[in-house]
DNA sequence: TTTGTGTTGTTGTTTTTGTGACAACATTTA
DNA sequence: TAAATGTTGTCACAAAAACAACAACACAAA
């Protein structure tokens, strides 16, 4: 890692830039073009590093992504689209290919054959926080008769505030939490029969997201919401959530259920 | 080009789905999954074609980017996150790093040194129509005292309507378009002095986009923009737009400038 | 035993990355 | 003016990395 050149960190820079679509290469040409508009072959290779002989072929790919446009002049000249232009140019051709590949995908998805069952006996390991709320409210949504769930106050507050609509007002809420502010309540779960537990999860140190829960619709599904201590060790195994209906795991967080409702009352009477 | 294959069209899918930083083993593992949520692995080898040995750890690799979850059973049975959000997920992370990309680069861009001269007696070649559009709007803003612009009224109408205000009212505008449409006059450019010439343009043939016209600002820059009709044989050299501050150049337009006006009057006499 | 899962290692192929040489042309030098 | 020198744009191709495909094997379940 030589200190001498003055730039910031060029090295994430086309970490970002690859997945816009560019290669090393290119990226390192156009940051150099940015740099001297207007630059040579030559100049560019001398900015960038890259072989003489590969910035034609480079730029040539540029062009055709429109992040560079050339002078008639011998030697060439090139020179690069703002940033802001460039950035936007390459962020719409990914947007048109998502709303193709969306469209493809949900195709497959609509068509997809019901699985007969099974599904409730497995146990699933689910990762990203957006996956995770994804289920959440997908499981919220389906209660029938009632939802328990223990959480934590702030996780309540900032992530679920948004569903609290959608649940039936028939669905009976039970909820235990560690604090409940006055200007939240009753605007989020307005029917729900809510305790508060001060000491709830009070074991959890100070992880960025204090987002472990449990949840459980229906007496049928639990949502298990873990902390993720990860991010320095992760990489590959990493469940922050586990999701399922088997009968098992269900009678497990029931019984947890009791216990943790049972110590409240009888911290209430003394 | 083989024309045999049936199939709605395999191929785009994935395709789509590389510019989202998916391999084509990914993009095929997760569609597949798609279809048979819960699938084991050598189901996905089945249906996607995909080696088995292979599937696991592309799977890996779909889970740490949360296209994928899994359950503990044996044999592992995995699920994929429904299309919608896992194009969400996929588009997040990139507009995640073309944020920083875009960070990083305006530093460049905004450190650049000033390139002292010569950059005028260029004549650059400028594709993709939002680069055209672009530099065209940063040479109109930087009018100082007159701008003339002959171009096909589409193309005023839909592309410059929005920069009508942002020229100075000091400066004259003159425009020749070929029509001007009651509802769109005075609003656009309401100081302009506008020549109607019917025939301007009229060779052009039924090019999609007639974007065709010259531009000059202050008598001293000009753009050119042409239509496009590459597109078949282009892929490497497509200059629908030449930009240049060049003497040699903006003369050859002055004068077309001048003949052109000069007819319509001599046509308006008659 | 037989079947299928999860893992490892090896090989082939494609895409990037990197090197060397060369004709065409321009610039300098003699 | 002609020779020497240098630069540009292009080509062919080598090396490295990423990706795709295959074969083998330990292990567990049926």
């Amino acid at each position: 890692m030589p200190m001498g050149e003055i730039q910031p960190e060029p090295d994430r820079i086309y970490d970002s830039l690859k997945s816009l679509g560019l290669t090393k290469y290119e990226a390192l040409v156009y940051m150099a073009l940015l740099q001297v508009q207007g630059a040579t072959a030559t100049e560019i290779h001398e900015i960038s590093k890259v072989p003489r002989a590969s910035v034609y072929p480079v730029i040539d790919k540029l062009i055709s992504k429109n992040l560079v446009s050339t002078s008639n002049t011998t030697p060439k000249r090139f020179s690069a689209t703002p940033p802001e232009a460039a950035v936007k140019n390459m962020l719409g051709e990914i947007k048109k290919d998502a709303d193709n590949a969306l469209k493809a995908l949900n195709e497959l998805y609509e068509s997809r054959p019901e699985r007969p069952f099974g599904k409730q006996e497995y146990i699933w390991s689910i990762t990203g926080e957006e996956n995770i709320l994804l289920k959440l409210k997908e499981a919220l949504n389906s209660a029938e008769k009632e939802v328990f769930f223990a959480a934590r106050w702030d996780f309540i507050k900032n992530k679920l505030s948004d569903i609290t609509e959608s649940v039936s007002p028939d669905v009976k809420i039970e909820i235990i939490t560690n604090n409940w502010d006055k200007d939240g309540y009753p605007g989020i779960f307005p029917n729900a029969s809510v305790k508060i537990f001060k000491e709830f999860n009070s074991y959890s140190r100070g992880t960025k997201n204090g987002a472990s829960g449990v949840y459980i619709i229906d007496k049928k599904k639990v949502l298990l919401i873990m902390d993720s201590d990860a991010d320095l060790d992760s990489a590959s195994f990493n469940p922050p959530a586990l999701y399922s209906e088997s009968y098992g795991f269900v009678q497990f967080f029931l019984s947890y259920r009791e216990f943790i409702s049972g110590h409240l009352e009888s911290l209430q009477k003394k």
